[in-house]
DNA sequence: ATTATCTATAGATCTATAGATAATGC
DNA sequence: ATTATCTATAGATCTATAGATAATGC
């Protein structure tokens, strides 16, 4: 029953990345501890010896998810031709809207994380303030520090809002036609001249 | 215990309307029938001679909220000097983040939205569409209809972004930067001359 | 007589804890 | 001997139903 401690410490990273999947499909309270568990290949019983509470994790799993947006964003950037183009692209894209387990975490779960205490929050927060800061070293630059800060903060709210629109609504034309205005619109901002 | 018929309909808005707040506060699962149906001034036992379920509220509850919000936007807009600048700015405020019970249903509910039914989410799509042909007659006249309607796309995404974004941080100060950095680029989409 | 609402409860599920089990680590 | 994980369970809460109660509506 018992297993080494390179595996009980394996076993915890599981239990994290299966609820930051998990949190993201179903929401904090759409999953319980036990299917979580399961989810790992663990049951329920061993939870509360690697976790202080549902809670605990919820900020673990949240912290995870975010840490991985925002890797991914650097990575889909070193990669791009146009890199900020290139996480334009992808973010707003058919695939993001339908990947909702792996996708981004504040469109999964941003209007729960807002309800959540300031322990779950600041996840979110450090993981938002990440994401701004790709945004703005990808943005053209300009002689105004401010400014760059300005646009990447409305690039982010934009595809953030977009995404989760363009997943509440079945008319799937829809969601497409909104994705591609967010996307014209992005590139607007990216392209738009440093402000007076 | 029996009461008229009228009231009787009257106890079922007064369900409806307390849900719409109540959900938007502590979101679908934050609730249980119990309290709702005490902050209508019921008891849980009556609440299936009026409801088919707790997803039938959830969908009726959404449906009013979101209608609410429309009406909303059309009385802003009927009320101020620039129609558009006045949704845009009554949206963006801090008042509007901080009010999640009265606020917009998309920022307090969008995440738990997209992974409900196609049942719930038909009201949030119908209130998105009232949404975006509220903000496509105010925004100025483009000979493009077609444009008209990807800038109400775009600036729709911009600011259901922003506001949950800004809910999310705890941080303040970022929270209102982030509020008037949407406001400014909202107002720039606005302004924007009708594309090529 | 009908029915809107009430009290009471069934049955499922949720978080959290207790104590047993069996393999690791000294 | 220690401890990671297991089975079992406590106690709370959730949705939904059953049947009682008392006021309306005919």
């Amino acid at each position: 029953m018992r297993v080494s401690r390179a595996q009980a410490e394996a076993n915890r990273e599981t239990v994290i990345n299966v609820a930051s999947r998990l949190f993201r499909e179903r929401g904090f309270d759409g999953i319980g501890l036990k299917d979580l568990m399961k989810g790992a290949g663990l049951t329920q019983g061993g939870f509360y010896k690697q976790f202080e509470s549902k809670d605990d994790l919820v900020a673990l799993a949240s912290r995870r998810a975010m840490e991985s947006a925002t890797r991914r964003w650097s990575s889909v950037a070193a990669s791009s031709r146009d890199p900020l183009q290139g996480v334009i692209d992808l973010y707003l894209s058919a695939g993001h809207r339908g990947e909702t387990g792996d996708g981004c975490p504040l469109v999964a779960l941003g209007s729960d994380a807002a309800r959540q205490s300031v322990d779950v929050r600041k996840p979110f927060q450090d993981g938002i303030k990440a994401h701004l800061q790709v945004l703005e070293e990808l943005m053209p630059a300009s002689g105004d520090d401010d400014d760059g800060s300005r646009k990447a903060m409305a690039m982010l709210a934009l595809m953030v809002g977009a995404v989760t629109l363009s997943r509440i609504l079945t008319d799937e034309k829809l969601a497409d036609r909104l994705l591609e205005a967010a996307a014209a619109e992005a590139k607007r901002v990216a392209a738009m001249e440093p402000a007076e």
